[in-house]
DNA sequence: TAGTGGTCTAGACCACCAA
DNA sequence: TGGTGGTCTAGACCACTAC
């Protein structure tokens, strides 16, 4: 009757129990120094494997409430966000990167009710390719005020996305996933038909309370974001 | 002086450093004793931070090596991935459901392919309203032998979706997240025109190593998958 | 081989909250 | 108010790997 020796392990064993129903959905499992005695384990040992597992989404736990198996195991996929040349090497392809602007502009509404910033932003629009082929069109507005330097920076040879990742580390930020139609200038881009459903990501990102970019990438039709579940 | 005095806090103290570049990308940091001296707590405590803040991308760690800031924050977005009901709910929606196909049947060779299944499979195809309007299209692909009952299970009620999280919790899976034309069949089902820019999920899913369904959701023009980052 | 992170232990105290 | 999880501590041993 050797039980879990690591708190790995001590993982696994409960994963098992919930996952063949000895532990259904809903249920009340052990506490945690039962568990532990169970186990022939320490109750840190225990605690480190379930907490592991609440953050995973199988459990949910309350003080005093106990631990319960989670009623809708809400499955989590995490998407890493690469830079875009890694993404494109990654794939094994070469990357090749395009600026087509770069200038201070009035960006439309919508960007700037995204930032909560009125006044003129930088705009710059780059399309990447890999293997001489067009992947993404990277189109963003940047706050000058949060990226000091911006405005000498000389993104002909450098994309804005390796820049800002350097110069201007985000604390926050949030993304949306959508389909678009290729507009036409997109469509001329991109190689493809104006219509052509595109995969577009979307995110804006804070320094603290500061806005410091708006960014939505196209990429070409055919692009799949995969991860694992 | 008084420092940190939770793991939390202490994990605060550290980002604090990386952003303000007093640890800059690429530069070690002080191991964990150093840190728990120099914060006035345990050692465990240290680890239990830096532990989460390796987990969220901000350090690499390795034995003997030490910890660095890592050179490129590889920021990661975390995908929940909800019952459709649950998320037509959660959005302020009334759900409703309406199934149009439930028949054994040969699956498209890319269906069999992803299963690695070869012969006939339970296939169901459904649409989900958000306030009677459609909302999702799901069209489903299900291995009989991985989920007993199956064939008995009455799909006009509760959707496959919502009977495969009960009846045959899955292990791991793989996801893609795309853009797609719309078919003329699912143009007249979502109320759009053919050709019209959808966001799909495509999954897979697994127990253990017996395949269990393929499934994907190809969503109405103007929807977005929301996260924070 | 020595220094680092990874982990376990036994014990303790605390915050929370359902009963 | 008592039981639960959350956390900290001091010490220890181990696994890995750069040197």
């Amino acid at each position: 009757m050797s039980g879990p020796k690591g708190w790995q392990e001590v993982q696994d064993e409960v994963l098992a129990r919930i996952r063949d129903r000895r532990w259904p959905p809903g249920s009340a499992i052990p506490n945690e120094a039962d568990l532990a005695r169970d186990f022939g384990v320490a109750r840190a040992t225990v605690n480190r494997a379930l907490q592991a597992l609440a953050e995973a989404g199988w459990l949910d736990r309350r003080r005093r409430a106990g631990t319960r198996v989670a009623l809708h195991p809400v499955r989590r996929a995490t998407l890493s966000i690469p830079i875009i040349r890694a993404e494109i090497e990654g794939a094994g392809h070469v990357p090749g990167y395009r600026l087509l602007r770069q200038e201070m502009a009035q960006p439309p509404a919508p960007v700037a009710a995204a930032l909560g910033l009125t006044g003129p932003l930088l705009h710059l629009s780059a399309v990447h390719t890999a293997d001489k082929r067009p992947f993404v069109i990277e189109d963003r507005w940047v706050n000058p005020a949060a990226a000091p330097g911006i405005r000498e920076a000389d993104f002909a040879a450098q994309s804005a996305n390796e820049w800002l990742i350097v110069n201007a580390p985000f604390s926050h930020g949030d993304i949306a996933l959508a389909a678009a139609p290729a507009t036409v200038e997109e469509a001329a881009l991109l190689a493809c038909a104006p219509g052509a459903a595109l995969f577009t990501v979307t995110r804006t990102t804070w320094a603290g309370a500061q806005p410091i970019t708006w960014v939505r990438l196209a990429y070409g039709p055919g692009y799949a974001m995969k991860t694992a579940l």
